[in-house]
DNA sequence: TCGTCTATTGAACATGCGATCAACAGGTGT
DNA sequence: ACACCTGTTGATCGCATGTTCAATAGACGA
């Protein structure tokens, strides 16, 4: 595939346009065809500019797939946590913020995650940035989960807990459904997602006497 | 980097005995480095023979890499399965199987399932053997917590719906465990999955207001 | 208007990939 | 011992990847 441009020079920007334009068309093919297809070429036919040119902007494609991870998963979470309706039952709000995480439509930044934890395995700079983003979520969630708790809204339970545990499920519901493997609807997932969560951050909801031996380590 | 042979010509081998060293080598292969690295040179090299004998083998590596994903996780599972403990307390049971699915130790296998789930958006071949492999997965635990719960080591409930958020929870943490973001321990992790999943399988534990849905027949 | 600065290019290099095919060679049966 | 059969090779094609560097061209200040 030739260039997008018609042979001609692209337009002379300042490095800071050029720079963000090069992340923004970087974005796009990202969520629209995956990390994978985060290639110098690519990149620079979908910008309009010369392969040497992304090189010189961004030497080292490692921190440059980091980057355009973290960008668009960073600017998808406030969107996520920003419609998040404060207002109202926190346990309604909570049940249709995991149908949001499990929306079909969310399929391209699911690809996106999913190849960031492989690719993370062995690009460093990629799993720092998925750490970071991860913690992101870990502390929105947590933070939730103490807020509905304190508004009496769901049952008073360890938060960071609750908040890992919906994180897992979430995620690897996703990760499932790359290859089309969905049991039932989503909406009922989400249902029993939530209250499987929020029933076992609440440790008084499980029968820990009768099992002797199991209960008893209990580190953190 | 050059083949492993010394230039020598490889032993001639029946088409039965080569098929069963190029899969040996090419699973060997894919347990080391995962299945991005299950290119014909490679494996090739493994096993001690020109590319293009690979080639002759196994055209098309799309459904090699799905063979090769099958048999790995397909052998895992069976292992693990066996190892199950169909004596005792099966919740016991049921804790140990979930720790080892959580140990690190298995990793590689880790790898390579969201290796899968990745490349299996754009294989069909090889998302076709995931979701069988899933299934397979699926219907073990299934049949395992419907044995715990006639046996009443566990509280009745939907031994579908269990499985399935469990292998969401399983399959999410060790994701998320490829880029080393792992909050806890990971036995304290398996304890608080497997009680998440089993007090949300058990209707009665769910306040009952809030799934009314619940009893009517769920849509496919 | 001219000259300087630098954003941008074009071309090339080294490496890797999957795939193809005529030619070779080692085992097998006669 | 010979010839057939076929497992195996070597060479090569076409394409894609990241990276480098001298040369170019466009914008801006003097």
């Amino acid at each position: 595939m030739k260039t997008t441009s018609t042979g001609a020079t692209a337009r002379r920007m300042s490095p800071e346009e050029r720079d963000h334009s090069i992340l923004e068309g970087a974005i796009g093919l990202a969520r629209e065809s995956g990390l994978e297809a985060l290639t110098v070429r690519a990149v620079a036919s979908r910008v309009g500019v010369t392969p040497a040119l992304i090189a010189h902007y961004r030497p080292g494609m490692d921190t440059f797939v980091a980057d355009v991870f973290g960008l668009i998963v960073a600017a998808e979470r406030e969107e996520v946590i920003a419609a998040f309706g404060a207002t109202g039952d926190l346990r309604e709000a909570l049940l249709r913020l995991i149908e949001t995480l499990l929306d079909a439509d969310r399929d391209d930044v699911t690809l996106i995650w999913v190849q960031a934890w492989a690719l993370g395995a062995r690009n460093d700079a990629l799993a720092a940035r998925v750490r970071q983003e991860m913690d992101g979520w870990q502390s929105a969630l947590e933070q939730i989960f103490a807020r509905a708790a304190a508004a009496g809204d769901i049952a008073a339970g360890r938060a960071d807990t609750a908040a890992w545990l919906l994180l897992a499920m979430v995620d690897g519901m996703n990760a499932h459904s790359l290859v089309k493997w969905a049991p039932r609807d989503r909406a009922d997932l989400a249902r029993r997602a939530l209250s499987a969560v929020l029933d076992s951050a609440a440790p008084a909801a499980i029968p820990v006497d009768s099992r002797p031996a199991d209960s008893r380590p209990e580190p953190t």
